[in-house]
RNA sequence: CGGGGUGUAGCGCAGCUUGGCCAGCGCACCGCGUUUGGGACGCGGGGGUCGGCGGUUCAAAUCCGCCCACCCCGACCA
């Protein structure tokens, strides 16, 4: 039994050594997750850091992150948010003002003892969501409704002590933003809550072409601390749920925990209401997984670092001079775009294609001696792999054509996405059914709300309860798909990152 | 934390069973030349206190002991 099981890790060893010296991706039919992890190095994305679980965000990676950012940054901006930043590390004792926030994440803390080498009075915890020390300082600063409602939003680094993890998906370190407001109404505070969880799902779909489904967590699985946490749900290319944004409505958990009172129109003592909301650089993991293929990574248009790479193509030096200066001309004439001139010299047309392939980059402009006769240039398409994605369009108008293209291609990966979710959501006729489809795919089934039946889905199958979507419920009532009881709402169940 | 495994060049590994040749191979890297419209090739070159400490021995990557680190499998999570 040992002897076999060494065997087969070594044997995996080996399999893996040669993958990984070899020019191809792992097909992600072979091994999805060998699949991710090649990709996010390969792409240089990322890179392990010499800390367990933690990585490096190269600067393809975090360039990426930027466009994401700026994308939620906009949006936030736009509907009345401001930034700030709040510290690093909080008081202990800060988290375990609230009993349901302390239970959740008290074992993944990180907690600093020792401090200009001498032990401290009271331990300090590196920040693994802001809630208690922003909570602390709203209740210094909200003494009024006139004061509400507090509208503020930081980006900002978080440590998670996870047990496994992943690049971009689970990390020790992570970075991401985390909004917080607060309110005078429970009304508004839950406005506020589905109000963000329309602009993530906005973002995703308009920008990310990552289409999710917005809806309500299970108590089990909602925030620690929160009286309702919503999410938006993305299928990955192995057809397992990643949860890419979460908005949570906090009650006044967080304001009795921390006193946050302020005087009402009628001069009467009231908490207030408060709301938090966060998307994190595990969305990179979304994009990386929905859009991916065996050549490597696909970015949406409109997140690309590189919308457009141009690869000159050369033989001799008289070619290279007639070249050159059409790929001059082509770069000035798309400046509008996020563009790269390959000009490596060494490396050959063939490793750039495959090269810039494997980054991702939406749209590759190749520029020939026969292109320069022609007045041409050959465009190929990374949604559309091979020879297909390639075609020879004229020099006339190109920006207009690439505006066009990108475009096109932007469309062309939310509508890839969205069918390939489709068709992976089954609506299983019983109980066994559902184990069977979750092993690939979603189930969206009839559940009574009840706490035992998402556990025994998740023990006997390993799929968890993903949401109970807002939008697509048929009404009416039905049977719990686990216990057969009355059931008013159908919730979605999978496997899950 | 429990069970298993691995530490040899930047990465992936062989060598260890049975101690002794100069510690080797592939990829990557550097130089020169030929190549270049789908992952080029030849020649030359640089790079290692064999995870650490101790022991056995004339002699240790190899045998023994202790320690450290990392990986994989099981209970939590943006």
């Amino acid at each position: 039994m040992h002897l076999k099981l060494s065997f087969t890790i070594q044997y995996i060893t080996l399999l893996h050594g040669v993958i990984m010296t070899d020019e191809k991706l792992t097909p992600q039919n072979e091994n999805f997750s060998e699949w991710y992890n090649q990709i996010v190095q390969r792409a240089e994305l990322a890179d392990y850091a010499p800390v367990r679980g933690c990585m490096v965000i190269r600067p393809y990676g975090w360039a990426l992150w930027e466009n994401v950012r700026e994308a939620l940054d906009s949006r936030f901006k736009a509907s009345g948010h401001v930034n700030a930043a709040f510290p690093l590390l909080i008081p202990k004792s800060f988290l375990e003002k609230e009993k349901e926030h302390v239970e959740g994440f008290s074992p993944e803390l990180a907690v600093v003892t020792i401090g200009g080498n001498a032990e401290l009075e009271e331990p300090l915890v590196i920040r693994p969501t802001s809630e208690t020390i922003i909570g602390h300082m709203y209740a210094k600063w909200i003494k009024s409704y006139r004061d509400l409602p507090v509208l503020i939003n930081q980006w900002a680094n978080v440590v998670r002590w996870e047990m496994r993890t992943r690049l971009f998906l689970r990390t020790l370190e992570f970075f991401w933003q985390e909004g917080h407001t607060a309110h005078e109404t429970e009304e508004e505070a839950r406005k506020e809550t589905l109000s963000i969880l329309d602009q993530y799902a906005d973002f995703a779909i308009k920008e990310a072409a990552v289409p999710v489904i917005k809806g309500r967590k299970s108590n089990a699985e909602k925030f620690a601390g929160a009286v309702m946490s919503t999410t938006i749900e993305a299928m990955m290319g192995d057809t397992r749920a990643l949860q890419s944004g979460t908005s949570h409505f906090l009650g006044q958990n967080f304001a009795e925990a921390f006193d946050i009172q302020y005087l009402d129109r009628n001069n009467v003592l009231q908490y207030a209401w408060t709301t938090s909301w966060g998307v994190s650089t595990r969305f990179i993991g979304a994009i990386i997984m929905t859009h991916g293929d065996d050549q490597g990574l696909v970015l949406p248009p409109r997140l690309a670092p590189i919308q457009v790479a141009i690869i000159p193509i050369y033989r001799t030096d008289e070619e290279k001079e007639a070249v050159l200066p059409v790929v001059e001309k082509v770069r000035q004439e798309l400046s509008q775009f996020r563009i790269k001139v390959d000009d490596r010299e060494g490396v050959t047309p063939g490793f750039k294609f495959n090269d810039w392939e494997m980054r991702g980059v939406p749209l590759r402009v190749e520029i020939g001696p026969k292109d320069v006769q022609k007045d041409s240039v050959a465009i190929a398409r990374r949604d559309i792999p091979g020879r297909e994605g390639k075609s020879f369009i004229s020099q006339e108008n190109l920006a207009g054509t690439i505006q066009d293209t990108l475009e096109t291609i932007q469309r062309a990966l939310l509508e890839k996405a969205t069918a390939f979710r489709d068709a992976n959501i089954h609506d299983p006729k019983d109980y066994a059914e559902l184990s069977e489809v979750v092993k690939n795919g979603w189930a969206f089934s009839w559940w009574c709300g009840n706490a035992a039946c998402e556990t025994k889905i998740k023990e006997d199958t390993k799929a968890t309860t993903r949401c109970i979507p807002f939008e697509g419920q048929p009404g009416g009532e039905g049977k719990c798909i686990v216990c057969g009881k009355k059931a008013s709402e159908k919730a979605y169940f999978a496997r899950a990152y």
